[in-house]
DNA sequence: CAGTGGTCTAGACCACAGT
DNA sequence: CTGTGGTCTAGACCACTGA
């Protein structure tokens, strides 16, 4: 074994509380005890316990001790890529066009411009070898000096099209997703019923001033709108 | 100030990766150059580097150095929880009941059962204070000795009704959104047009050694059903 | 008061990259 | 070979909690 100490306590640890021998709410041993217990030093085991704090089994109080943490069951990771739904077949994508437009009242409000502001927007045909699979829609506010028409727009997913300035970091983003219920240029689009509802993912994104700057919508229709996330203490 | 150290310098370095200064593929100053130019000690930087590590925005090769992180677009998080429907409004939950039941086949294979295994099925109707928001069911394997009928199962969540043996820690959660196109008694006790699509929540919890313990799903009626996922390097 | 966690120092040895 | 990050020790002082 070329485990090393610090690895095998936060394992030892980690173990106990999966198999529920700790539980919410108990406090753990002291720096000290544990310490001693593994014949290390503190700071080694203050690596441990700083790594179950990261992944959210703990926290410390000072002065009192380190304490296991009550689980938030309602946190989820989700994965979203337009462009790379769930990777159980690959996608493809076709630009069926790009045009620098007036915004309707709706879009003009979620970006937060004025009506007069032009908008860059961008369709896209998403689809598999088997078929469509999803209808692509991007509005980005149209600055001078600023272009938009990147290299390869038919194959960038949205944050890819507008992190150009300052950081890819700094951008935040959310995820809405809903039903519309049929739309019918989408949905020939895609090949269905015209009565068929569709499941949209509409994706916002903010600058570092939290300013708009893209908003996207996917159109999922038919048995292809499944958005998954999941939650996993034990990885 | 009593901002200590590695606190100071983490800030001054995420300050720089997100205003653009340091971008993704570049390399950091090595850990005895930073130690001397803020005055410190080796360990302390690398208290700081490791919060940066922790955070997403860089790694280290042994022997290289640490390097800024190309930043993955496509993670959310998304929290759910079928009674706390975005804390909008108060949610209540009535229950329409509880019983054990043969399970139909779709079922039997999502629990990972045989048919003859009993079910628990609980159906829950959640309302605001202006009408019914969704409509919640519940499947729990029935075991011999282990209740289900729990104290207070109208206001409990899925992973708190299961999760009583072992650790709450050890349950694995995933979560799948699609539309049902109408469900004539769900759409009834919503009070919606029996046409209205619906938005569901499927959830399914495991446990340790992966085996189901729970599934749930909860239908959305017309405007309540809209789920939220958000993504921020920047807190 | 003694014990706890929070911060920090000044060393040490190792495996690893690149020259 | 030198310099890098990875691991670890043996101290230190502080602010905090509870008896």
């Amino acid at each position: 074994m070329n485990l090393p100490i610090y690895r095998y306590l936060f394992n030892q640890l980690k173990d106990k509380i999966l198999r529920g021998e700790l539980k919410p709410g108990d406090m753990l041993q002291s720096e000290n005890e544990l310490a001693q217990q593994y014949s290390t030093s503190r700071l080694t085991v203050r690596k441990s316990l700083s790594m179950l704090d990261n992944e959210g089994f703990i926290t410390s109080f000072p002065g009192k001790g380190y304490y296991i943490i009550e689980p938030d069951h309602s946190k989820y990771t989700l994965l979203f890529n337009e462009l790379n739904s769930g990777s159980k077949n690959t996608l493809y994508s076709k630009l069926l066009g790009v045009d620098a437009t007036d915004p309707d009242a709706t879009i003009c409000q979620k970006l937060q411009i004025s009506c007069d502001h032009k908008v860059v927007v961008i369709l896209r045909l998403l689809y598999s070898n088997e078929g469509p699979i999803a209808y692509d829609i991007k509005y980005i506010p149209y600055d001078r000096g600023r272009p938009i028409v990147e290299k390869a727009i038919e194959y960038a997913a949205l944050p890819d099209m507008v992190a150009k300035k300052s950081s890819p970091f700094a951008i935040k983003k959310e995820l809405c997703i809903y039903i519309e219920k049929s739309n019918p240029e989408i949905n020939k689009s895609l090949c269905l019923h015209e009565s068929e509802p569709l499941l949209v993912v509409e994706q916002s994104l903010y600058d570092y001033e939290n300013k708009p700057i893209g908003l996207g919508k996917t159109y999922y229709g038919g048995e292809h709108g499944k958005i998954r996330a999941y939650s996993n203490m034990r990885e």
